[in-house]
DNA sequence: GGCTCATGTAAAAGCCGTTCACATGAGCTG
DNA sequence: CAGCTCATGTGAACGGCTTTTACATGAGCC
């Protein structure tokens, strides 16, 4: 290993560690102008090599964006395994805390999110991508299922796939409308976060779950899941979209 | 008028609808290669002219883009207030054919779509792009706005502005993830308008209404709207899932 | 010390967006 | 109908991007 030379002020005629750099120098670009407006050439320009150098390390433009996905979604399952935390202290704040952790990855790594979602790049035609991308929706799939697991006796239990797949449409719907570049703009009546756990706690009352721990106005509902459901996911009270004024 | 010239098979040097013919050709490759394929003088050339005169009716590709998206919300609002129909013949039935309508654009006019959503031009940069997105929502609004009138008495009247937006997420999240392109390909247990039309029920019955007709099992919920809230809307019996196997 | 191969460069071809000076001819004006 | 004018289209040119090709460099190994 004689790579010290990144000490160096002037590098040689070798990089050293082109690949790691050009990545490093796209993330940028991509959090910059987009993906769309990010470009091979100045990816290399930043890295201070010649515009055909990037070739040696990726096929093309489009395999440098795959690559960037690609890292997108391991940090993606990372954060929402860790935010998931195998359901801990309870699997409704857990759920409700993977929902967030989506909204806080476009947030925070809006390169990633970009790559992965709204660059347009076919991920189902590079299958190491697809397979990252499944392992991420997986997390969400398995915290579906643990919830599922959990529906009140006495009410149909919903498919946990379904339930999935409603999770993370929410998700992305406001991730992509309300809470990235131009669209965060838009005038609010409350923050994306706080519009998302409305939705998902509306939701998972529509599928019999018991929210929040007022005494309800109107039905007998029993909490009858023993040590679970009654959590500490801070409803407010008047239900999850505060106070009717 | 005089511009009977589109009959012949060779036009003269003014081609006389070039404006309208660019629009066209744009659609077209759009839908064909997205908005980030789609390429300025290909538009031109597929209308016959030279890669300079799309300057004359455009100021640069970005404007052209932007109106096609411009024309894409118009027709978005207008497929929108169709199926919402002044809330006939009851407004939970109206208010899932809105959704349904959402996704039938979605998949019906990619083009459009994708040019309005997915191009990632900055919507709140053109003020007349930004009225008919905003005019496209308010459709929604209004039908959220009559819903939210409906609620049960006894329980929170919720706010009809949040429910557009959850509406609005759910129908644009189920859109991008599962009705369009690749991702379209994703092995689903539904289809994408089962899947949203099972979300707003799910949903809808989150925030007290009552979006079927079975007997409940658990508890009694008198359906007090009057000639409302029971509804042609298509729940199959086992609920907003079809039958728990 | 010398070989070899991964890694970088320069140059070139082909595309695109955009601009500019110039051409054309449709419609008005008299 | 003659002639003017201005919207609309053309061709050439500039700079930038992607990608390929032939060539240069030097790091690691014998």
């Amino acid at each position: 290993m004689s790579w010290r030379k990144e000490r160096r002020a002037e590098r040689g005629y070798h990089h050293g560690n082109l690949k790691e750099a050009l990545l490093q120098a796209a993330l940028g670009l991509i959090a910059e102008k987009g993906a769309a407006g990010f470009t091979f050439a100045d990816a290399a320009r930043m890295a201070g090599v010649s515009a055909a150098a990037p070739y040696r390390h990726f096929r093309d433009r489009d395999e440098l964006l795959s690559s960037i996905a690609q890292r997108g979604f391991e940090q993606f399952e990372a954060r929402l395994t860790a935010a998931w935390d195998d359901g801990r202290p309870d699997t409704v704040t857990a759920f409700e805390r993977v929902g967030r952790a989506y909204l806080a990855f476009a947030r925070e790594e809006p390169a990633f999110y970009n790559a992965m979602f709204e660059s347009g790049l076919p991920v189902d035609a590079n299958p190491a991508l697809q397979a990252a991308s499944e392992r991420a929706f997986n997390i969400i799939r398995a915290a579906a299922e643990r919830l599922a697991a959990l529906a009140p006796p006495g009410t149909p239990r919903p498919p946990a796939m379904m339930m999935a797949l409603h999770i993370w449409s929410m998700s992305h719907g406001v991730a992509s409308l309300f809470s990235r570049g131009d669209a965060a703009r838009r005038k609010l009546p409350m923050s994306p976060d706080e519009l998302l756990e409305a939705e998902v706690l509306i939701y998972l009352r529509g599928l019999g779950f018991p929210t929040d721990r007022r005494p309800a106005a109107k039905s007998a509902e029993p909490p009858p899941v023993p040590p679970e459901a009654s959590s500490g996911s801070g409803v407010p009270p008047g239900g999850p979209w505060g106070k009717p004024k």
